[in-house]
Order: C-alpha cells, then sequence, then structure tokens
DNA sequence: ATAGAGTTTTATCAAACAGTCAATTTCCGT
DNA sequence: ACGGAAATTGACTGTTTGATAAAACTCTAT
C-alpha cells in the first residue's frame, strides 16, 4: 500500500525550488523575515512573482523550508564531539569546523542570527527541545572531561556559548570585521588569523604562565 | 555671534521625542530598519502616526537619531581601557563591563547587531574610522602588554573580537541562552555564570596546567 | 485674556506589499 | 505529433506602509 504518495519532483520544480530558495536566502539573512519581500526573492530568482508563489504558497514557506534545511547542518558538528576522544583535540576540531562554516556559510549563520535576534518565533520551541536536548547532552559529555582533570573546570554550557559567539562573530558581523581589520589585514587571511588566535584563547588563555 | 541658533527644546518636545526614541528602540532592535514599521512605533509611543512624524519627518531620522545617541556608549568601556594599568585587571575590567551592557542595554546590542547584520549601509563610514581608529589604538596599547610578557603573545584585534562576541551574545542571542539553559539556570544569576566562566576563559583558557 | 507658537488630529495619497485567478504557454511521456 | 500535466504570465485585489496637507486644538509667555 501507498499511503504516502510523496509526488515526485520534476527537472524544473528542483532546478526553480533551489533557484528559489538561493535567492530567499540572500533576502531574508540580510533584512530578516518582515524586512525581506517576495518581489526581492523572485527578481533574485529570476522568475516573476506568481510563478515563485506557485512553487511556494507563502512567504513564510519559503523561510520555514530555509530554516529547515539549515538546522542538521548546523548542529552537525557538535554533535559530532566524540566523548571518547580526547578533549584538546575535539575542541580545537569543533572550533576549527565552526569557523569553516563561518567562513563557507556566511548566509546561513546570518539567517540564523536574525531569527535569534528577533526573538525566535518561528524555531522557540525547536530551541527548547532538540537545540536544548544536544547541549545538555554534549555538555554532560565536557563536564565528564572537567571532573576527570582532561579539562580546566568550568562551566560547560557557557563553554559551548563562547565557542558558538566567538566563531559565528566572523559570519554575523563580517562587515565590522575587515571594516576594523582595514584592506591589509581583512582580506582572506582573517579566517586563518581567526582559528590562531580561537586556539590561544581557548587552550591557553591570555594570562601568562608566570 | 549666534551662529547656531540651536532651537531650545519646549517640555512637551522632549517628553514626545524620548517616548518615540524609547518606542523605536523597541522595534528597530527586534525587525531591524526595513522590519520594523512607523505605524508600530508610534503605537508603542502612545501617539498617532502624524504626530509622531511631526516630531522626525522620516523613519530613517528616527533610526539615525537612535545609532548617534548610541554610540558613544557603547564604545566608552573600550575607550576607557588605561594603559597604564595592569593588563589583567583592565581586561577583567573590560569584559565585566560588555557584560554589564549587554545585561542592562540589550535592546542597544540587538540596535547594533541588526545594522551590522544588514551590511551596515547606515554607519560604514563611522566603522571605518572612529571605530577602526579606536581598535588599532587600543590594540597598540595590548601589543605592548604582551610584547613586555605581561599577556600572552595573540593578534589583539582578534582578541578584542573575542571579548565583544561572548560579552554581546548574551544579549544578542538571550532567547537562546534562556532556551537552552532551561528555567532553572536561566534565570537572573546567568550573568553571574557568564561572567565567571568567561574570567577563567580568558585568563585561563580551558588546558590544564599540568 | 489673548495672540501666536507649538501640538494634535482627520483625511488623504501614492507606492509597496502579499497573495489570487484565469488564461496562456511549455514540457514530456506516449 | 499529440494530449494532458506542469509551468508561466499579466492583470488584479485588498491591505499596509511611509509620508503630506490642512484644519483644529492646546499650551504658554505676556
Amino acid at each position: 500500500m501507498d499511503h504516502n504518495p510523496e509526488p515526485r519532483k520534476t527537472r524544473i520544480q528542483t532546478e526553480n525550488e533551489a533557484r528559489i530558495l538561493d535567492a530567499a536566502l540572500d533576502a531574508f539573512s540580510i533584512h530578516g523575515f518582515r524586512g525581506a519581500t517576495v518581489d526581492q526573492i523572485a527578481e533574485g530568482a529570476g522568475m516573476s512573482k506568481p510563478n515563485l508563489l506557485y512553487y511556494f504558497r507563502r512567504k513564510q514557506d519559503i523561510y520555514e523550508a530555509l530554516i529547515d534545511r539549515l538546522l542538521d547542518t548546523w548542529l552537525e558538528p557538535l554533535e559530532s564531539l566524540n566523548e571518547n576522544g580526547d578533549p584538546i583535540p575535539e575542541l580545537r576540531m569543533y572550533i576549527r569546523r565552526k569557523l569553516e562554516m563561518s567562513r563557507d556559510f556566511p548566509r546561513e549563520s546570518r539567517l540564523f542570527a536574525n531569527e535569534i535576534l528577533q526573538g525566535a518565533p518561528r524555531i522557540e520551541t525547536m530551541l527548547e527541545t532538540r537545540l536544548k536536548g544536544l547541549v545538555d547532552e554534549k555538555s554532560q559529555v565536557i563536564a565528564g572531561w572537567m571532573k576527570a582533570g582532561r579539562l580546566n573546570k568550568a562551566d560547560p554550557r557557557h563553554m559551548i556559548f563562547a565557542i558558538w559567539s566567538t566563531t559565528q562573530h566572523y559570519a554575523d558581523f563580517d562587515v565590522q570585521v575587515r571594516a576594523v581589520l582595514g584592506p591589509d589585514r581583512g582580506g582572506d587571511g582573517r579566517f586563518e588569523d581567526a582559528a590562531r588566535f580561537l586556539e590561544t584563547l581557548f587552550l591557553e588563555g591570555l594570562k601568562p604562565r608566570a
């Protein structure tokens, strides 16, 4: 019995949905849900507004499709934090991967930032269930490492916040970062400089050993 | 000669402008410039839209007034970083004050975040001049401390980014922070927990001395 | 108390907005 | 090549939005 007659997608449908989501990512990541317009997205996707609305009936449907697609990718680095690995390389890896995501998917990062800034009206439930669940789980792992003396004792949850904020900063506040660094240091090398700094910060801290 | 006949403000004018700016801060900090509406601000300020536009002729004028008022307050903590003080207490103080600003002025922080997220079209020049100038100056101070062996060697500019991002995270991503911490740890104590963690992170790092 | 500046409201506008509809055109398996 | 499904379009609707004009009202200094 075919109880889930998932309508198979045509070539054109697949292509156009991809074009729409890409253009919508441009718009929503900069202006947020309310600030972005359907006309703007349609123009970015190279099609008329009615045609766009043939694929996504409401503006909100586009937005939700984007958020859904984003979540798995976004949480994957934390999910793959391995309890049985060495704490230091595990942490180093996590920071590096989060920073790479800021470099490679800045629009996705900004979309997420915009949603949270606006009070996360559309993903609040997900924050309280899936995200909280994941952080709770990984906090236990980190707390275990700390108890075993393999990491300095500190609040694991705030540690995760610190990794999120420092790495996502290079996507969300990119304009500011580049303005402050100037043309010389603000080029492509800024992510390597950031990686070096964050490794020092998170592992060694700033106070000399004395 | 009175070449700048600054029109002195009446009582009503002073009161109403304050009410408008307060309501506008609510709206712009959540929805950004495009997403916030004049009607919404007028309602928040408890007056009709034409009345509001009697005080600020264009929506953009309200926004710019807010940004102007914000900037001095926002940069003050970094400005007061004292070259002649001890590096460790100076850093500790700077982090603490930035965190207090996130706690006491979350709307202002979100307004700023929204502006940067949107590519900072209205303050780009200021970022490249005033902000860059200040960061350049204070980076020299920090670099001096590092050269003297009073701080671990690291990129001062990225160090400032790290302090900005970690502290502002508690204002800009407040919804997420509270969702992840849950009702028990997400209460008013979260800023003290954050302060403790950030002090450990920035001074000691996470790798045990061993 | 009153004149004039300062304030508020009613009515209104054109543009931008999300979304609909019927008619047309394109695509694609047979 | 053809028929039906899929895709596209232009014309349109009702609403929201930023902004204006003019008339009516209120405050305050004299």
